[in-house]
DNA sequence: ATTCCTGTTGCAATCGTTTGCAAGATAGTT
DNA sequence: AACTATCTTGCAAACGATTGCAACAGGAAT
């Protein structure tokens, strides 16, 4: 019975040296064969490369990363710094670790996810570069890591990360220019009738933190009272009776409302609509990202879009340069207003 | 300025050599003492932890995972076999992998996520497997794969797939009871006051089919006519028109809806209002997965519950097992109704 | 003093692949 | 016939950590 056959000796073609053997020439022939390289007779090769094909032959790569000091392996960290639980399931990292996924893939590279919980393992970033296992790493979001990110960044090239950018900081960054998406959001409550304005969210998180401050600004500007702050979590258990709490004490003293990302704008939208208050003619209310959410709320909700998959390609495209020992500039993502029907 | 000698001094420990050297044994020493065997002198190995700790020294893991055969690195496979673009950024697998990573973390493993497309790579499973790199695989979804997964199988036993049970099937597999969940939509459709029932979505995939099958289970007993089948594709854009479509032609054929995904009963709701259906007056929807989303619609969406916690708990689990040498059963989880408004 | 433990340590082979170097083969030149 | 070139190929040393085995020290027992 051939199949049989096939496959008992199919698993006795493990390494590079049965193959070797097999085929009646050296290791080190095999390697340069299966390699493609240009050493070895283009009849020997093609011998070398069917014998591999029948039985199935995949080279080691553990091996092979070992020995050549690069793997084909680029690691993506998620720290979890602010809200333990919450942000590895966030929509909006989630979309763009799979595009992250897409491009690597895309690239020959193989990609290694680590979720980190920096309070408890302060070490994170050097243990993931220094494990040996990654030619480079992707972080989505600083988090309240800014700092170690950028001790990090001095000595490690091999570095891109999802994030705000920072005048004059070290480390290379790809993300949308969260003031400016502050702006828009506020300029368009305005232009929407608002004139006491709110921000709902943690301003922790730097990107949050920016979003604020680029409300703020417009506030400011316009001669508004300054733009309230109503922090909430990001899971939405919590979440949606911090916002019920927030809207029953200042529920009519605002009537606009600028949240942090679409998935609290939705939360929200459901709790202003439960205290009988309508969207957006009694208040106004924006949104951030441009998640698929936003489009399936009703009323549909006018958000802030972030640009993910443009996102997603500059972080691996610039990741790839750096490897390539470029020096690469950070990528500021433009904000486009999303206008729909809540503000 | 003791800073920066001590950069300098860290950058040179890059091996267990290295770090030999500076403690005044031999390699296999060093190895002993940081792997917390006890063939070595208390007194040495806190002189060695010590060293690497001030000099940052990590072990290189391809070296080590070379020598010791097993890498601390389990790959998690997304086959996207049926509609390529979209599945990856499916909220449910999204939140699954999310889940996984924290197991897998929690265990001590990485994860090597590889989003495959088998029709462009039919050698997906055995190239992943066989790369060396991993210790075992999870496959996340069986798309179309089925039998490629039976015949690896066979000759593979670090593997456990998200799923569908069917019966009598090699691989181990853990899922909800998709057809029990099917049976469960239906009825709730039919108590809420519906009688002529439509399925919404594609009935290709394993999962989709058994849930469909349920509800057509239901139907039958109970003497209705057949569920309507309203295949869509997954990805938003396109789905959202071909629902358009469906609700136009069918609309008033049917009165109540069994989608596939809550995803797709989040669209299906939009649909119906624009429409001019009220739900659930007209038409009764009931969604599957209950994901955040389903308690973010207005009215909110009546689903069957899938566990995914217990999924990513079971899979990682039992992948565990099988790492040790078990054989495994297939786990196959209860769905549960989530009533709320929709029917 | 000799023998036998017990507890530590070093030595060197090993995991599987890659690659610099040198040797062998073949063809082409003078 | 001798001598270059040009291709191919094999040899063996890496990559860095682990581990079976042997060796050594010091103490206890005889």
């Amino acid at each position: 019975m051939p199949g049989g056959q096939d496959k008992l000796t199919r698993t006795t073609v493990r390494t590079i040296t049965d193959l070797a053997r097999l085929a009646g020439v050296s290791p080190g022939t095999v390697s340069r064969a299966l390699a493609g390289k240009s050493l070895v007779n283009a009849r020997t090769r093609e011998k070398i490369v069917d014998l591999a094909r029948t039985h199935g032959f995949r080279p080691n790569q553990m091996a092979s990363g070992l020995r050549r000091q690069k793997t084909g392996v680029i690691g993506v960290a998620i720290p979890l710094g602010h809200d333990v639980r919450q942000q590895i399931s966030d929509s909006f990292f989630m979309t763009l670790l799979g595009l992250l996924a897409d491009e690597l893939t895309d690239k020959g590279y193989d990609l290694m996810l680590r979720r980190v919980v920096p309070d408890s393992d302060p070490d994170w970033l050097d243990r993931f570069i220094g494990s040996g296992m990654i030619d480079g790493v992707i972080v989505i979001g600083q988090s309240d890591q800014f700092d170690r990110i950028e001790d990090v960044a001095d000595g490690y090239r091999a570095m891109v990360v999802w994030g705000n950018h920072q005048e004059g900081q070290r480390h290379c960054v790809v993300g949308t220019d969260n003031r400016l998406g502050g702006r828009l959001a506020a300029e368009r409550l305005i232009a929407a009738g608002a004139r006491r304005l709110a921000f709902l969210g943690d301003t922790g998180p730097m990107e949050f933190a920016a979003r604020f401050a680029g409300a703020q600004d417009i506030a400011a500007r316009m001669g508004l009272p300054p733009v309230l702050a109503l922090p909430t979590h990001l899971s939405p258990d919590r979440a949606s009776e911090e916002i019920a709490r927030h809207i029953a004490q200042a529920g009519r003293a605002i009537d606009g409302i600028f949240a942090a990302t679409d998935t609290l704008a939705a939360l929200c939208l459901t709790q202003l609509r439960a205290q009988g208050l309508r969207v957006p003619d009694d208040v106004r209310l924006i949104g951030f990202d441009d998640l698929p959410i936003a489009r399936q709320t009703i009323p549909a909700l006018t958000t802030v879009r972030q640009d993910i998959a443009a996102g997603a390609h500059g972080l691996v495209d610039l990741l790839l340069r750096r490897l390539a020992g470029e020096s690469t500039e950070s990528l500021v993502l433009p904000p486009e207003l999303a206008i729909r029907e809540t503000a």
